[in-house]
DNA sequence: TTTTGACCGACCGACTGCCTGTCGGTTTAA
DNA sequence: TTAAACCGACAGGCAGTCGGTCGGTCAAAA
């Protein structure tokens, strides 16, 4: 007995399977024929669905760089939260954002998923920067910060947050984690030209999300 | 007609294969097929002095990272080069080292080689910021630079630099790159607490490897 | 209004070719 | 003689292909 769904549907059911078979064997150990099991439907389909494997991971990635950075987006635009709480709820959109994002990350960072990594990684570095760059525009007006290179300047502490806090590059123990924070606050202050100690609310925001 | 060698010296032939195809093809697109085509060996004998195919990619950046740091070392450790000459020189050992790993560092970046491309991520930014924040110690004792955290600011330094300038992680024309190497030494000198210009000669550095 | 049939795209699954890793056996040098 | 370097056939699994099937839709005919 054949289901004839529409394109859009099916699509979606195949990028759902393979989002959760992705999370909880990498890429690489996911094989199409795991995915097309878990949908119930034949290889062909599959392929008459997505180009290629890689295709799949794309329209994944897509997905959520919608989800993601369309909160982050919003959450920017409201001029009513003062700059750097702004900037800290921008932040923590992005790691508890849908329901299954966290789920994800906590895969994401196996060695087999070095490829959708990668992507991710390019989507967060290309997508959120100007997001806050906008935020720190603002705060530069109301001479919170001052510098002349507000996007190069936050390119770099989202690139080495982005990095060291949320990837495996940098093997830490709790207390090494611990004292990168305040050394990533102090930096993020001087880079920004802001007042020393007017960024230790951001210090409270990774510390509780780290729980 | 057998040819026995030496487990190390065939070891090196093999990773000598495996570097020029995985440069070439990336590490996905180069089968184990080729590589022991080229060498000259049968599927056993690859698989007698490697465990897998990862095995070889560990192997292959434990010889880059020996050959990278070990060159980086040697110049951090000469103290008759003033220190900011002496990061610069550090710097542009990493980026035209041995014969091959300009070529190398070519190919690196194709999406094919994402695993790759982290493991020596990884290399670069735990074994090149230790080195360098010595050089930077060596600064505050002359009181060229002032920062509670050079570790964590060299690490900062080192990822950013790494990701954007040496991954095509954000793409760029090059007139972009020019102004972000600007923001680059302006955002260098800030975390550091250099003298404002202090760093400029590094901006040279850039310049000239570039071409 | 109802029926017919052409058409299109969703769907199927056998098949191809390639790939990694294994294993029992063979050769060589010490 | 013995250890280790070497061999190549083989197993199992994989991504992607392709010719063909089936079901929904819509327009024209009854």
């Amino acid at each position: 007995m054949r289901i004839v769904k529409a394109a859009e549907e099916r699509r979606n059911e195949i990028l759902d399977a393979a989002d959760e078979l992705f999370g909880q064997k990498g890429f690489d150990g996911t094989s199409t024929n795991d995915i097309l099991l878990k949908v119930g439907i034949a290889r062909g389909t599959l392929y008459h669905h997505f180009k290629s494997k890689e295709d799949m991971i794309d329209a994944l990635i897509e997905r959520y760089s919608v989800r993601l950075l369309g909160s982050a987006q919003d959450i920017a635009a409201n001029k009513s939260i003062p700059v750097v709480e702004r900037i800290v709820r921008v932040v923590m959109a992005l790691n508890l954002n849908g329901r299954s994002s966290m789920e994800i990350m906590e895969h994401i960072h196996k060695p087999q998923n070095a490829l959708m990594h990668q992507k991710i990684q390019r989507v967060i570095i290309n997508g959120i920067t100007p997001i806050l760059t906008g935020i720190i525009r603002e705060g530069i007006e109301q001479e919170l910060f001052s510098t002349p290179f507000p996007y190069e300047c936050m390119e770099m502490i989202v690139t080495y947050a982005n990095t060291v806090f949320d990837d495996d590059m940098v093997p830490m123990t709790d207390e090494e984690r611990t004292s990168r924070m305040q050394a990533f606050v102090f930096n993020a202050e001087r880079l920004l030209g802001a007042e020393s100690g007017s960024l230790m609310h951001v210090m409270q925001m990774f510390g509780s999300q780290q729980a």
